[in-house]
RNA sequence: GGCUCUGUGGUCAAGCGGUUAAGACUCAGCCCUCUCACGGCUGCUACCCGGGUUCGAAUCCCGGCAGAGUCACCA
């Protein structure tokens, strides 16, 4: 196999959504798999749909995605400028080029001629009209300043094909395809031509990119023959979707890198998920690291049907994340989410994290789990009543006192001590451990479901707040049952 | 509408002529259990339809149907 170069070429349209960053992940596996060049180039020909900082997106997403370019704007491998606005009169030589071999023609034609072809039947192709100016009018035309475009001669009979290596043969009719613009009348290419162009100039020799390219590509066949070139190999991948009509894409929000990013996910989750969008490993493992990915990515694996985006699975993913993080990573991972929440600046962050890791998915989820620690203060204690634990208010109200009166001397105050204090204690007096438990949990939170039992909300809270927080609740008792 | 492609549970997805049609997510139930989670177990639900080919078809062929893509001086 000859030396891999795959490229990922994005617009600058200012962010980056999951489909493309999808793309991008299974060039960027193909060539690393294949040791081979991953190239970077960006295609800014509409100047229309420029967006100032684009660019930079574009970096920072690749970047926290762990996608490293060989090549690019910001790193020359030789074969730059990277930047198709960069390259403009590459372009027009090369489409001069093409014009003399015959692949290519000068066409003059007004907007208010091509709107007038349309023929009755509803589909407008255009009719070669400026095919047949002889070179002297060409020329003439050329001197006198006439604006023109340059179009793609194709043949008008025959069929074009090729092998996709997804998708398999593919053969389109010659006739069904438009004779389509190569060089606009702003001088600047399209995107059919500056694709084809940076592409050779650029030894891309593995064409992947999006299905919607599927029955166009014999075009760009055409234009690799005309110029004889050697043509690449393509592999096209079938799109992800919002659901079984809608592409994912900008208009339905949510559907970009960064957005995912904000809500809580980590970047390696989304890259795992999406991997799997279209893809699947021999042994149909599931979380992969970018170096696992690497390794088992392969063509066979790629599916030929379009595939839905499903946040539920992604957000499973990234809870198999977490629970594989230490409380230190955690909390240093999910540090903005902590600062916004009831847990800022009151409770030690590593203890917090070491009960939250096996309870979040995603790390927006942090605020509602620990809302209940903002506050403590009066509560309904009709919670004490649990009728399977055969738990009354007056037995909450003994057990608690008897936890008022042995846990001051508790010195130790740590989860496991106070698991094995509490544990003699409900042994010694016969009955079921969440007897005692329970109604203390509930006596040191007030709130019904808590991330993690009776003690571990007491080391969390210390024992000094611990020991407030019992004195209160059985005052609160009291006062119910008087 | 023409052309191109696709069609396995709600979703992702194994399967490549012979299987009790994997697995994961979701959902439901059970166990574990001091609430909530984690974990463990069980369950529900699928080969788009119709014809062939074949001893035998989810797998191959044809035709329907459904969905997607494309038919720009957008990429």
């Amino acid at each position: 196999m000859e030396k891999v170069r795959t490229r990922f070429a994005p617009s600058p349209t200012g962010f980056m959504h999951i489909g493309n960053l999808r793309t991008c992940l299974y060039a960027y596996l193909f060539a690393k798999k294949h040791n081979g060049t991953f190239v970077l180039r960006i295609e800014d020909t509409d100047r229309e749909r420029y967006v100032d900082g684009a660019v930079d997106v574009i970096y920072r997403t690749l970047q926290t995605a762990g996608i490293t370019h060989d090549e690019g704007p910001d790193k020359d491998g030789g074969y730059g400028p990277y930047i198709q606005s960069e390259r403009k009169d590459i372009y027009m030589r090369y489409a001069r080029e093409l014009v003399e071999r015959g692949g290519a023609y000068y066409c003059f034609c007004t907007k208010e001629r091509l709107a007038s072809l349309g023929d009755g039947s509803g589909v407008h192709k255009y009719d070669k009209h400026c095919l047949s100016l002889s070179p002297q009018e060409v020329k003439a035309k050329l001197d006198a300043g006439e604006p023109f475009v340059i179009r793609q001669n194709v043949p008008t009979e025959g069929v074009s094909e090729y092998d996709d290596m997804v998708f398999g043969h593919i053969a389109v009719p010659n006739a069904d395809m438009e004779d389509n613009i190569l060089i606009k009348s702003d001088g600047m290419p399209t995107y059919n031509f500056a694709n084809v162009v940076d592409d050779h100039l650029m030894a891309i020799n593995y064409v992947i990119r999006g299905m919607e390219y599927l029955s166009s590509t014999p075009k760009y066949n055409l234009l690799y023959d005309a110029f004889g070139w050697e043509r690449p190999h393509y592999m096209h991948l079938p799109p992800i979707m919002k659901d079984a009509q809608r592409k994912l894409s900008k208009r339905y929000g949510d559907t970009n890198f960064e957005d995912f990013l904000a809500k809580g996910y980590l970047p390696e989750a989304i890259v795992n998920y999406i991997a799997l969008l279209g893809w699947s490993p021999k042994d149909n493992r599931e979380k992969m690291s970018m170096h696992e990915l690497v390794e088992l990515f392969d063509v066979d694996g790629i599916s030929k049907s379009p595939s839905i985006f499903d946040e539920a699975k992604m957000k499973w993913l990234n809870g198999e994340y977490i629970k594989c993080m230490t409380p230190r990573e955690f909390a240093d991972r999910a540090k903005p989410f902590l600062d916004a929440s009831a847990v800022a600046g009151k409770f030690d962050y590593l203890k917090v994290a070491k009960l939250l890791i096996p309870r979040v998915e995603i790390f927006s989820e942090i605020a509602d789990k620990v809302e209940f620690l903002r506050g403590f203060g009066k509560y309904d204690p009709a919670m004490f009543e649990h009728k399977k634990m055969k738990i009354t208010l007056p037995l909450a109200l003994e057990v608690l006192t008897q936890c008022a009166e042995v846990l001051p001397s508790v010195d130790e105050w740590t989860d496991e001590n106070l698991k094995a204090v509490l544990g003699e204690i409900a042994q010694k007096d016969g009955r079921k451990s969440g007897q005692i438990f329970l109604p203390l949990r509930l006596a040191l939170t007030g709130a019904a479901t808590t991330p993690g039992g009776a003690t571990e909300m007491a080391e969390l809270l210390g024992k000094e707040e611990s020991l407030r927080r019992l004195d209160f609740s059985i005052g609160l008792l009291k006062e119910a049952l008087a």
